[in-house]
DNA sequence: CATCATTTAATTGTCGACAATCGCCATGAA
DNA sequence: TTCATGGCGATTGTCGACAATTAAATGATG
């Protein structure tokens, strides 16, 4: 638990809405509520000790956050990413992304960029370790697309990355997750773009970025049609 | 009234926290909840004649899509976008809207491209009766955006640009407007797009997205150095 | 046996009331 | 005069109960 990213610091547990909603988040992102699965008000009201009115509060939350899906007088199911939604997931992370690095290269101050080094010389040595294996696979890959988008000094980007997005990128590392020779390739293209950042590039760290998330868009491709061809089953359909 | 953008469909008004989150939502855009005022539960709940549980769920959305900013037991409060905020809006605009056009450059259909030239043509007679004054200054400006977003087949841009970001533009809108020689720049512009998209060229209308943006932005920031200038009131420092 | 109407059970939507917290104002002391 | 402190009013947070709607189960009918 040694990691650079603020995990959950539950900065405004002031409420009981506040704190069931972090809660149903991580229980989401860990995928505790598979994919897919009805929550019911009732039940999740039973589970947590609190009422239905703080409950429901909660929900919006999650529903405006893209975790959850509602439909009026029916219910509430947690959100499960066709490949289709997948892939446009990562189209909007090229375009915000590839945007954070570039106001990052312009903005961010030489604690920021020194504190960037950090992250990537923590993982480098976990990387060591496990052989570029399990790298990549966990949060710590993570730590560092954070850093980059803190370093925007930008905040509505701030929180959509960090708020929305990211939480929904936690969500499908469950289900797809980098293969290959993929971690060694993004540990080198992490280091290139902290280059171009330090460098003052910006137009740089912005291509730089922009063809890493596309990369690893492309992975998760990859990785889908393995998945496919191994189980012989395209019962996946869209029905 | 004869716009071509979906106006107020209201296509989900099946309950109540619904529909007063769609009133609240226009009354803030409208500016008739100017910008910085304090709203107050019990306030809303006698005006719309509803209750406080669907208002506080409305509320909730709203905060979600960045109207209203909610501090625990304090109250909550219509955003008011400061000039950095506002700029800070643009950089994400001009990410996510540059990515949107190389996508509806990709995928946009035949009819899809004929609508936007026919909205475009709507404008062009608006255009033609004022001088091009008025033009750009209103809504019909988010009409061709809007084509473009819905032309990425992307829903999940499609929900960010149209559901959130959209809003907080028209309400900007009533601040600062487009001046001068701009409004006539960016119907060019828009003709532009629109041809490269048409001509299947996704990095030509990437980019051209990206500069109209990008001007678009230039000119609040003329636009503010005008006003501060005119008012010889620097007050405005982020206290 | 299949299909359709009806009933029924469960869940969601809405409401009013009570408790907790915060901001404001008056009072008093340094 | 200025600052701390206490009480007061108002607003927010939370709860349980009732009404409305939906989906499923049941039974009737061709």
């Amino acid at each position: 638990m040694n990691s650079v990213a603020p995990e959950q610091n539950t900065p405004e547990v002031r409420t009981l809405a506040e704190r069931v909603f972090h809660e149903l988040q991580d229980a989401i992102v860990r995928g505790e509520l598979a994919p897919g699965s009805k929550i019911t008000e009732p039940g999740l009201s039973k589970t947590y000790g609190i009422s239905r009115g703080p409950l429901r509060e909660a929900m919006r939350r999650l529903e405006a956050h893209r975790l959850i899906e509602r439909v009026p007088h029916v219910g509430a199911r947690v959100v499960k990413l066709s490949v289709k939604e997948l892939l446009e997931l990562f189209d909007v992370r090229e375009a915000l992304e590839s945007m954070a690095a570039r106001l990052a290269a312009e903005h961010m101050t030489a604690e920021e960029i020194a504190g960037l080094r950090e992250v990537l010389a923590v993982h480098e040595r976990q990387a060591d370790l496990r052989k570029g294996e399990a790298y990549y696979q966990r949060e710590g890959d993570l730590d560092f697309h954070y850093r980059i988008v803190q370093g925007s000094h930008n905040r509505m980007l701030m929180t959509m990355l960090c708020d929305d997005l990211y939480y929904l990128v936690r969500l499908y590392r469950t289900q797809f997750s980098a293969s290959g020779s993929r971690p060694q390739r993004a540990f080198v293209e992490h280091h290139r773009i902290v280059d171009a950042i330090e460098a003052g590039d910006a137009e740089l760290a912005e291509l730089l970025m922009r063809r890493h998330v596309s990369a690893s868009r492309a992975n998760v491709v990859d990785r889908y049609a393995a998945t496919l061809a191994q189980h012989k089953d395209p019962a996946e359909t869209s029905s």
